[in-house]
RNA sequence: GCCGGGGUGGCGGAAUUGGUAGACGCGAAGGACUUAAAAUCCUUUGGCCCCAAACGGGCCGUGCGGGUUCAAGUCCCGCCCUCGGCACCA
């Protein structure tokens, strides 16, 4: 019988199905293990390579797990909401919902043919109300707490398709759909207070197991840095103008102030004989799109507004500029400007002939290093020691800092304070595809929860979703208006919807009970089952759905929802695969369909091949160059196994290693390093080392038991052993050897994963290399453990050894047990 | 510009963390089986060289240039290329 992948692997898909294998008992599992793939998204209806590089190798680390004896939860489900399925739908008119269901369908089906232990009875869906339902829930939870406010904001804005886009939406300052500029619009919008948490978010990371580089991502992200706000009073004027600074030390070498062109107190300060340029260039910058605005290769542009500014040190008068260089949108909006110690303010000085006075100089004044006196050639931002400053004058620049800082302090105009490049989460969207945000707007009451008794708010079916610049769910009367929950009186529906990051960052809440109808989640099961003890995904959400995701468990702990506050206990990233360089993507043309090589050599094979390929976590350029060797290697296992039919499914599982004849012990030896090899490989996602492994022992026994000599007993135990380890590769053939065999049920069910026997990996001579002068001039082999003394009489004895010794005086020798000697000579 | 990953045969990639570079697989070449092809099996396969030949020996070789060491793909210094993230964050 030739390996007839097509109907085994039907046939076991069915069985798993049927027989529910992968059920696992939440509320009694003993060795829990939550394994999680970020869910999918079902925009397209076709899965695609990444996702099966994601899922596949994910499913066999968790079947490796649970023939380890956990308890494996491995659930699947659909990030449904968003704007793929609504652009889809004005493109084609196809409703989202219909085209949603539809892929979810499709998919689905797909999903099976991968062999994964997914039970679908525990799917969700965040586009079905009883799962919104609880989306909306888990924003009045938010809400309650004061986390979620509704403000006047900056949105991106594409003047084409008279919509907001989403940040994600906005390429390079470039509506990703249409490619025009995105232009900044203030709007009023929801927003999360993220900001909040940003401490918690810094310091939960200390204690979970992800990659540093995605830790340091979000560090980046998050951006704390500490410094001093420093209150510049103006000249003949009551107001002040507050800047933030992170280097208060060179506070005697600001030679001007600016503040951002949207500043509030602009149109305060501006002298009279300034205001018309003063308007004029406020209304520029506001033209200025979001490329030309924050690119960094622009040279910034500024203007006088004819005010000054007092510096609270030394009592100098310095002029306020407004200048594109400065953004509303971080610190106060306004610095300081040191152009002596600052690049930007350096550029910006230089530019518009601003004094620059240096007020710091390198500890050690040596060649380059030095600053000379003016004109600066760029500025000096390291520490060093001050000049020009006053009584700090002298002093090092940490001194400095803390010195200035406590002055500042101690006469009121200034003080220590921690800023943060993260900003609120925009979460609202004009966009109908999406979870209604559960406000009503009522003109007495103001701002009105939706009560949780009331929620779903359901998203209307008919709505008219072509965009024109305003929310569509706006357009349907039905939706909008309705009571205030409070006063009763006519009120309207806040007509905005939920960014898709909301839906995603609790579902893992949500999987455990997805049907249930009275909570967001069932709290016990929640607290026996997480946090998620591997989270599979890609590393684009480094700084998006990773970071939500682990504030809104820490919100809704803080609201007593839950014990815990990271969500992520464990994290793998799987590397991307690419097509000749490029992102698979349907706009490029070149995403590779998994179906023809599913149906071509099986699901088994193509998810071994994609582990074979390479580092799980580096990915890489697609090519099925290759994928006939894993093709070849499970031909080569089904056909040993179908030769070696009937042999019994219960086999002796340990050796007296002395009891063994040679070839014997050689297998037995092989199968328990591999044994060895597989079980650490897995632990750690290194797949492609592990087929490796397998494919050697292949070759190796084959070669071995072709000589006859290896036992009935033995080759039982080895078919035994070979087949539980190969199983999480792939599960579909090791289920027909098992059954081949007599098993009579599912190997995953019935089977415990092999130890191995340390004593039997000992290999009993080894092959060591003899150097001379760190050259290598001999092999030999010699019994494992030989003393130094031994294996230098041996290599001694080695002709062409004698050959470069002959003649020389060994100066040293040195051997490093069972790997080498080095003779030195001279 | 800043931060992080990575450069190893014709190709995908191994290499116990300083100790036999190129495991495993693909491809290629030659051979066996076959009327033939496919499939399968066997042999060879980093480059150059010495020898009549060897399953013998030598030299070079892990992006480039230096260095440390008995020994460097691995460590140090200086570059180049590439991928990813951030990008006026004061």
């Amino acid at each position: 019988m030739k390996y007839d992948f097509t109907s085994i692997e039907k046939k076991w898909q069915k069985f798993w199905e049927e027989k529910k294998v992968y059920r696992v008992d939440l509320n009694n599992a003993k060795e829990k293990l939550y394994c999680l793939v970020m869910f999918l998204y079902p925009s397209a209806d076709k899965l695609h390579i990444g996702h099966w590089y994601n899922f596949g190798p994910t499913d066999t680390w968790a079947r490796f797990k649970r023939l380890n004896g956990f308890d494996v939860f491995e659930p699947m489900g659909y990030d449904a909401f968003g704007l793929p399925a609504e652009n889809y739908a004005i493109k084609t008119g196809v409703h989202p919902q219909d085209s949603t269901d539809r892929n979810i369908s499709v998919i689905r089906e797909q999903l099976k043919t991968m062999g994964a232990m997914y039970d679908f009875d525990y799917e969700v869906d965040t586009s079905k109300p009883e799962y919104y339902k609880w989306t909306q829930w888990v924003f009045l939870q938010l809400y309650k707490k004061g986390l979620a406010y509704r403000t006047n904001a900056p949105v991106n804005w594409c003047p084409k398709d008279q919509t907001v886009l989403a940040n994600e939406q906005v390429v390079d300052g470039l509506c990703e759909r249409c490619g025009t500029p995105v232009i900044r619009k203030a709007m009023t919008q929801w927003f999360f207070k993220i900001t909040a948490y940003a401490d918690k978010l810094l310091e939960g990371l200390e204690r979970i197991d992800w990659p540093e580089r995605t830790k340091l991502m979000q560090r980046n992200w998050i951006g704390r840095s500490e410094g001093v706000e420093i209150q510049f009073k103006i000249q003949n004027s009551q107001f002040k103008i507050s800047v933030f600074t992170t280097r208060p030390d060179t506070l005697f070498g600001a030679t001007y102030a600016v503040l951002a062109p949207e500043h509030p107190l602009v149109q305060e300060i501006t002298k009279p004989e300034f205001k018309s340029r003063v308007d004029e260039y406020v209304e520029f910058v506001a033209h200025e799109n979001e490329i030309e605005r924050t690119s960094t290769t622009k040279e910034k542009t500024g203007i006088p507004t004819g005010a000054f500014a007092i510096n609270p040190i030394n009592g100098e008068k310095i002029p306020i500029w407004i200048a594109d260089y400065v953004l509303s949108t971080y610190g106060t909006g306004a610095v300081m400007a040191v152009p002596a110690h600052d690049e930007r303010d350096f550029e910006f000085a230089t530019k518009y002939k601003l004094p620059i006075r240096i007020v710091v100089q390198p500890k050690v004044a040596t060649g380059s290093n030095t600053v000379a006196a003016e004109p600066l050639l760029a500025a000096y931002v390291d520490d060093g020691v001050a000049v020009n400053s006053g009584n700090f004058t002298g002093q090092e620049s940490e001194k400095v800092w803390n010195g200035i800082a406590d002055e500042l302090q101690k006469t009121g105009a200034g003080r220590r304070k921690v800023n943060y490049r993260l900003r609120d989460w925009l979460l609202s969207r004009q966009r109908y595809w999406g979870a209604p945000i559960p406000i009503i707007h009522c003109e007495s009451c103001g701002e009105v929860p939706v009560p949780e008794k009331d929620l779903p708010v359901l998203l209307p079916y008919d709505v008219e979703f072509r965009p024109s610049g305003e929310s569509p769910l706006a357009r349907s009367e039905k939706f909008v208006n309705t009571a205030c929950p409070k006063c009763g009186k006519p009120a309207k529906r806040d007509v905005d919807t939920m960014d898709t990051f909301v839906d995603s960052s609790w579902y893992f809440l949500r999987y455990l009970s997805p049907h249930l109808d009275s909570a967001a989640f069932d709290k016990k099961l929640v607290e026996k089952w997480l946090p998620v003890d591997k989270y599979v995904g890609g590393a684009e959400h480094a700084t998006m759905h990773l970071l939500y995701a682990r504030f809104v468990v820490k919100a809704l702990q803080d609201a007593g929802w839950l014990s815990f506050d990271e969500p992520f206990q464990s994290l793998v990233h799987q590397g991307t695969i690419t097509n000749q360089g490029a992102k698979m993507s349907k706009s490029r043309g070149n995403v590779v369909n998994p179906d023809q090589f599913v149906n071509g050599y099986g699901g088994d094979t193509f998810r071994m091949f994609l582990m074979f390929m390479g580092p799980y976590d580096e990915g890489g350029d697609w090519s099925d160059r290759g994928i006939t060797g894993v093709f070849r290697f499970l031909n080569k296992v089904y056909e040993l196994f179908e030769s070696s039919k009937g042999a019994a499914v219960q086999s002796k599982t340990e050796f007296k290693i002395e009891s063994l004849n040679e070839s014997e012990r050689k297998v037995y030896r092989r199968l328990n390093q591999l044994i060895k090899k597989v079980t650490e490989d897995l632990e750690q996602f290194r797949f492609n080392t592990a087929i490796a492994a397998l494919m050697e022992f292949m070759n190796d026994y084959t070669q071995i038991a072709a000589g006859g000599e290896v036992g009935r007993e033995v080759q039982n135990y080895v078919l035994q052993s070979f087949n539980i380890i190969l199983a999480p590769f792939a599960p579909h053939l090791a289920e027909e050897l098992n059954e081949m065999r007599g098993g009579e049920t599912s190997i995953f069910a019935s089977a415990k994963w092999v130890k191995y026997d340390l004593y039997a990996i000992e290999e009993e001579s080894v092959t060591l290399v003899v150097q001379i002068n760190g050259k290598v001039r001999a092999r030999l082999t010699v019994p494992v453990n030989s003393s130094d003394e031994e294996v230098k009489s041996i290599s001694l004895a080695e002709p062409n050894v004698k050959k470069y010794l002959d003649g020389k005086e060994i100066l040293k020798a040195i051997v490093v047990r069972n790997r080498l000697i080095s003779f030195v000579v001279k």
